[in-house]
Order: structure tokens, then sequence, then C-alpha cells
DNA sequence: GGGGAACCTTAACGAAAGTCAAGCGGACGG
DNA sequence: CCGTCCGCTTGACTTTCGTTAAGGTTCCCC
């Protein structure tokens, strides 16, 4: 054991999807490349060939509709991964990346990937693993938007950035709220408004703070029926 | 060239994602499986393990919320693939699938595919872009719930019917109104208002059978700007 | 033929969410 | 330091949508 930047050391960690034998060489061949906020990475209708897989930061995974308006197909930090589109498939980009936070990400290009997949089941596994994790949390996703509340959504968001399942918990903002209120499918008032309604559990958002007095009663106001909903606000 | 059933013809046409030599001895170890509405094929939570490939009929594909509703995920008919998930990864189901018209459907045990994907790269596509079309068909159904409304949900949803781009159309709508409704993310009576608002782009569904005078009007509705399309409708 | 059971529509109401406008405060650059 | 931009909130207003209830149609089964 050799000591290890910081950076060599969230590499290892991004790359732990992979088998350990091939995580190690494929370390040199993978590019790290860093982007500050607001920064596009890559852009819808591209022709773009590497896989990403987020290091640290955040990166917004968007599609620009025919309308002009900008849909957030998903939030990805540490290890979350996008472009797996040039492995699976071919064709244009369905959707655009634009870093939120400073942040950095390593790409490796579809080729190298393919080839080792073609000789390596477990490698193929590995990514097989990457493309079932993003297509479950779109799913979770599709179901959210179609069932639950706007604050609802929210309250499930809060959710996700605990660490605990009960008890008492205060988790930062991981970006801004204009961000938040765009992946959970809401105007940034609407969002306004949802944090107002997630007081009656309790909830205070203050200064990029999310205070949380108990988890599991926001579980439960996330979890309650649509039109009951009220009924755990008072 | 012998002489095929409809069935074996079906079944060839469902398989035309595979390589030629690969599909043939496929078909002899997939099963075909037959469906009545309203059966259950997979149930969320399950161990289930083959892929399937829809022949004929329609099928929903559907996640119960903890709140106890049911989110329609998508809809297949022809060609359209589920259960991708046990060849990608592992663990239970995220979804359920039922039969939405009577259909058939070709379940292919998801050891044979990874079997043949390991030592094939062609096949090895194949099956991607199956998961690819998936991903992108679940990309743009979360554009369409983040920025468009109801009534232009439906439009979207009429114009993917529509085998032309220009001109008059009459589609028949593949199945129940409240599927629809499901499926585009809204309760069966808005989507009752829907239709009464595409009227005023000439669209009348009657008996199942919507009547397009002009497609290029209604992808312009469906396109147009959220707050603009009121708009359009006068 | 006579229930029922779905499916679908309409209406009325209320709640939720988008829109528009105003205003506050902090960050940033001059 | 000041002005400006941006992020965020609030309020008023409008529209959309869910909810509930009722009624109508079709279809199936008894």
């Amino acid at each position: 054991m050799t000591d290890q930047s910081p950076e060599q050391k969230t590499r290892d960690n991004v790359l732990a999807f992979l088998p350990h034998d091939v995580a190690t060489p494929l370390m040199s061949r993978a590019c790290v490349r860093r982007y500050g906020r607001g920064q596009t990475i890559v852009c819808q209708g591209d022709e773009s060939d590497p896989v990403f897989v987020t290091m640290h930061g955040w990166i917004k995974v968007t599609r620009l509709a025919e309308t002009g308006a900008e849909a957030i197909i998903a939030c990805l930090t540490t290890g979350g991964s996008f472009g797996e589109t040039s492995v699976l498939g071919s064709g244009p980009l369905a959707v655009s990346a634009e870093a939120v936070t400073d942040c950095s990400v390593l790409a490796i290009r579809a080729e190298i990937l393919r080839e080792l997949m073609a000789c390596r089941s477990d490698v193929m596994k590995s990514v097989m693993r990457l493309v079932d994790r993003n297509m479950r949390s779109m799913v979770l996703q599709i179901e959210h938007l179609k069932t639950r509340s706007a604050a609802q959504r929210l309250a499930a968001f809060i959710l996700g950035l605990c660490p605990i399942h009960q008890g008492p918990c205060r988790v930062r903002l991981p970006f801004d709220k204009i961000v938040i209120a765009g992946q959970l499918g809401m105007q940034p008032e609407s969002l306004s408004r949802a944090i107002a309604k997630l007081k009656a559990v309790g909830v205070r958002i203050e200064g990029g703070i999310a205070t949380v007095p108990e988890v599991g009663r926001l579980r439960c106001y996330a979890e309650s029926d649509r039109a009951d909903s009220w009924r755990i606000a008072v």
C-alpha cells in the first residue's frame, strides 16, 4: 500500500463498481475532468462517446424540451454515472449534463469499456449494474411524479439525503433550490410553498440546512395517501 | 423458406433485434406465454428471472407506491421489452406487469441471454439496444411530466400513435382510457377534460377512435409553451 | 330480459400549482 | 462604496387538477 493522494482515493472509490483487477489498469486510461459550476459537460444531440462517473460535486442531467423548457432528469454525485447510452446503443445523446457545483468526473471512453465487456463478463455485469441503478431511479421518479404531491416529493427528496431512518437529523441541501425545484418537477415558487407545508411535520429549512426533528414522521408524511396528507399536516 | 404459422412469424419479428443466427436457435429455447386481459404477468418484489418481449397485445408496466396508488411506468406492445433488470443486475423486480388486452409474450430465461452475451458481443449489443430504448422512453416521459400540461401530454400520446407526420389521421386508441390516464399521469376525469380541450385543435375522440384533422397542428399544440397553449386553443 | 359491473363523462367544489409582480438580501464586479 | 444580478420568498390571481358525486352507456353474466 503506497500513499495515495485524495484524488487517487476518490478515483479508486468511484471505480469500485468494477472488478478490482480491471479498475486498477483502467484508472490510467480514464481521464479526470474538472468543471466549474454552470459549465456544460455534454450536450443533448451531440455524438458524445465517453461514459462519465461523478467523482465529487453535483451534476444535473437535463433535457431540453421542444417547448424550450428544461427538464431535470437526474442529479448525480459521487459514484453516479451518465452517458452509458454510448455503450448501450448508438445515436445522439438524449440529454445534456451540467455542473451544478464545482465537480470532477471520470471520463471513460466507450470503446475501452466495450472491449473489456466483450471479453470479461464480470465487467459487463458491473456496467450493467450502473445502468440498472439509473433505470430504477427513473422508475422511482416517475412513480413520485405520478402519485405524490409537490410537498410529498420534497419530503422524499429530504429523506433521500438523511443517512438515518429514525430520530432527528440535519442535512445540508446539496445545491440551489432552483435546481431542487427542477428535479422535483415544480416551479421555485411552488418549492417555497412546499417548504412551508413541511413545517407542519416540524421540518425547518434555513440557510441551506434542513432540520428534521423526526425522520419517521417525515417518511410517514411522504408515504401517506395524497388526499390524506393534510390530515398529518394538522 | 418453409411455410410459417402467423405466430411463428411474430416470433421471428419480435426477435429481430437479435443477430439472425442467434434468433433462430433461440426461438426453440424461449417460451411463448399467453395472458388474458387483466392477468398479472410478473409482480413487483418477485425474484422473477426471464426477460419478456411483447409479441402482440398491450401490457402495462406498473409500480405500486407505498401510498397504495398505482403508477403506470410504461405501456408496451409488439417488440416492447421488460424485465431486462434480471440480466442487468439482481434483486427483486422494481415493477409489476399486467395484460391490458389479451396478449402474448416471449419469455427468455435470463441465464440463456447471459450466456449468449458473454460469448457474443453482438448479442450483448442487441440486448443493450433494448435497454437503451426503454431508458430513452423513460427520459422522454419524465420530460413530459415535468414540462407539459395534461392536455399537451395527451396530444403527444396521440401523436405517438399516428403513423404520419402531416395531414389528417385517424387512429384507434389501443386500450381503456383509465389506462391512458394512468400512463399520462392524470385521473380519468382530467383525461376527459383534456379530450375536451383538444377539440380546439380539431381532435375528436369517439368510440375509441381519435380523428385528427391535421397532425401538424396537433404537434404544434403539444410543443407549444405551456403558458401559451391556450392561445392555440382559440 | 334484467341486474350488475365497468367504463366514461359531466358538474361542482376545493386544493394545488403555475403565473405575474414585487421586494429583500447576498454575492459579485465595477 | 455602489449598483446590479441572482436566488429566494411572498402575495394576489388564475388555471389546472384532484375529489366527490351523479348519471349514462355498454357489456357481460345470470
